[in-house]
DNA sequence: TTTAATTACTTTAATATTAAACTATTTGAA
DNA sequence: TTCAAATAGTTTAATATTAAAGTAATTAAA
């Protein structure tokens, strides 16, 4: 157990921040699974409804840039939600190659219903971090994110 | 586009911070992606060499908890490694409910090549912070993370 | 010692995820 | 105008992921 690589102190401390970083963002994004999963939602059909409901219709392509997927996955997702009667999927007819993305009636009342709870959930996991170190963390999520190859 | 649901200031700076964070763990990971994948890996299996060369053999459950994922699944990335020969698998003789998992030859040279690379591609990465700023970025995740419900 | 509970792992069914190859449509350039 | 390039979406093949139900082995309790 100790013949392995040994990195020097930037990486070490590297590492740790990295790990740390990947584990608070599981845990804070696990504790708005349940209610998700309860309501009989995948994270990536919430992630499209709550996408829909803040930005009104979209294509699909739109769609898989604002939740960070593949085309091919959206086309996958948007079936299972069609399946759930909770978006409408309909041609457009001044570009034939794409489709507008709604909420239905159902999709809507149902992420209507999910978002407080969500954001309520969420604020109380923030919340064992005063304003301050919220801004301070935002801040530097921030400019690790600016690396971003997409 | 103004009829959904808005926050109180709490709520608001909660969901940026998250929303950050995701992005900034996102990004990071992605950054060393190219390199596990053009060797032919996946992250899963990838986690799991690491996990072996940094601890010995281990069983399943003891993976799974390493990797934070469930035991079907490791089962499956388990199947997957041996297939390519980068692990063995032997039923203990003290236990014979367990596995002990271990590195072959071929998956050690690999995961032995892959990380020192791994290492730098991270440590790169998190280098747009400044030490302190780093110890800041572990110290707000740590707390984030203590909420944690496994 | 026999049986109940626990533990380790596997299997199944459903969804997710991507890259790459593909179809259809639109746009733009010769 | 025609045809090449770009764009939107689909499909396929491979892997991942989980929960839940199932099998096998061990432990503990009656």
């Amino acid at each position: 157990m100790s013949t392995h690589y040994h990195g020097t102190k930037e990486e070490i401390s590297a590492l740790d921040c990295f790990i740390k970083l990947l584990r608070a963002a599981d845990s804070v994004n696990n504790a708005t699974m349940s209610q998700i999963q309860a309501n009989g939602l995948t994270e990536s059909q919430f992630g499209i409804l709550e996408a829909l409901l803040h930005l009104g219709s979209l294509n699909q392509n739109q769609l898989a840039q604002k939740i960070l997927k593949s085309g091919g996955n959206i086309t996958l997702v948007i079936d299972n939600l069609l399946k759930h009667g909770l978006i409408n999927k309909e041609k457009r007819k001044d570009d034939r190659r794409c489709y507008w993305i709604s909420l239905s009636d159902k999709g809507a009342d149902l992420i209507n219903k999910l978002l407080p709870i969500h954001v309520k959930l969420i604020t109380e996991r923030l919340a064992v971090l005063s304003p301050e170190e919220q801004i301070q963390l935002s801040f530097l999520c921030k400019k690790l994110g600016k690396g971003r190859s997409d």
